[in-house]
DNA sequence: TCTTGACCTGTGTCTAACACACAGGCTTAT
DNA sequence: ATAAGCCTGTGTGTTAGACACAGGTCAAGA
């Protein structure tokens, strides 16, 4: 099947298709007589693990990594249960900066309603957004590393 | 100053400010006798505004378009207060994606802690994952698009 | 048979916000 | 003068695709 059919298929953008073929996860088989690309069953399945293992959060590199170790009849459910306990520390350490830049904003926006508008001055540029750089939650003293 | 000098006291790296320097949200003369950029006060204070701007939430396009207001004198308060309104939908938006995320995660990990490993076949990469493909909050049945 | 138009394909380039690599210039001690 | 060691600007890499585009292919009509 052609780049479009597996996409329709699976619901996806052929793009996305051509993307995962162009960084080597799919391998269809290039016709000598159009130069079309011809996509088996097996890329298909392919292509339905990598939107499954997206959809959990993995990295296109981890999925490399996963392919790797099956492409030669591995199991990889060893690394993959080691690889989502660390996604899911990441997306707790994303959860928690989430939270506070929610309430960063929402601080700022109740802060601001008293203020008036103002005009830049030489070394003033939004008075807003200037004096909001303590807010709690704020990494104010931290150190950029 | 130069560009060191300013990134230290900003406690930032040197790329970054020559990030913002490449890109011409600041704007250091440039020597003519050794070809280094000679970064003003002014400079500091705009990269000042460029750090706690960042740290809102605000892209490096918003603040193309504060200082496009400023740098002609004019206040960019209301823009500013618009944007932020916006910032707080988007991250409001992120955040439930991150909920989802971190539901599905674990839904993924409890499910797995009773499933065997088991070796790959022909149209199956890892039972774990491609079993994980309608795990609650997960977005199944949705249309890509 | 030829042509027209619609569809399809592969490849090159773009995105955000920096981080890193690297060749060369500058400074200071010897 | 020279060697060592910072310092600088610029080119490129990073995610996961999206978009543009020139050219190929295919079915329908003349």
């Amino acid at each position: 099947m052609r780049v479009n059919q597996l996409a329709k298929n699976l619901n996806i953008t052929g793009d996305t298709v051509r993307f995962y073929t162009r960084i080597g996860l799919l391998t269809p088989i290039k016709s000598e007589v159009n130069g079309y690309k011809d996509y088996s069953e097996t890329d298909q399945s392919r292509m339905q693990f990598i939107l499954s293992a997206r959809n959990l959060g993995f990295s296109v590199d981890d999925i490399k990594v996963i392919f790797s170790r099956t492409d030669h009849g591995e199991s990889a459910c060893q690394i993959v249960r080691q690889m989502i306990v660390l996604k899911l520390q990441e997306t707790e350490k994303q959860f928690q900066e989430m939270v506070k830049l929610r309430s960063k904003l929402t601080q700022a926006v109740t802060e601001w309603s008293t203020k008036p508008d103002q005009a830049p001055t030489g070394n003033m540029i939004c008075h807003l957004i200037e004096g909001s750089a303590n807010l709690s939650g704020a990494n104010g003293g931290e150190h950029h590393e």
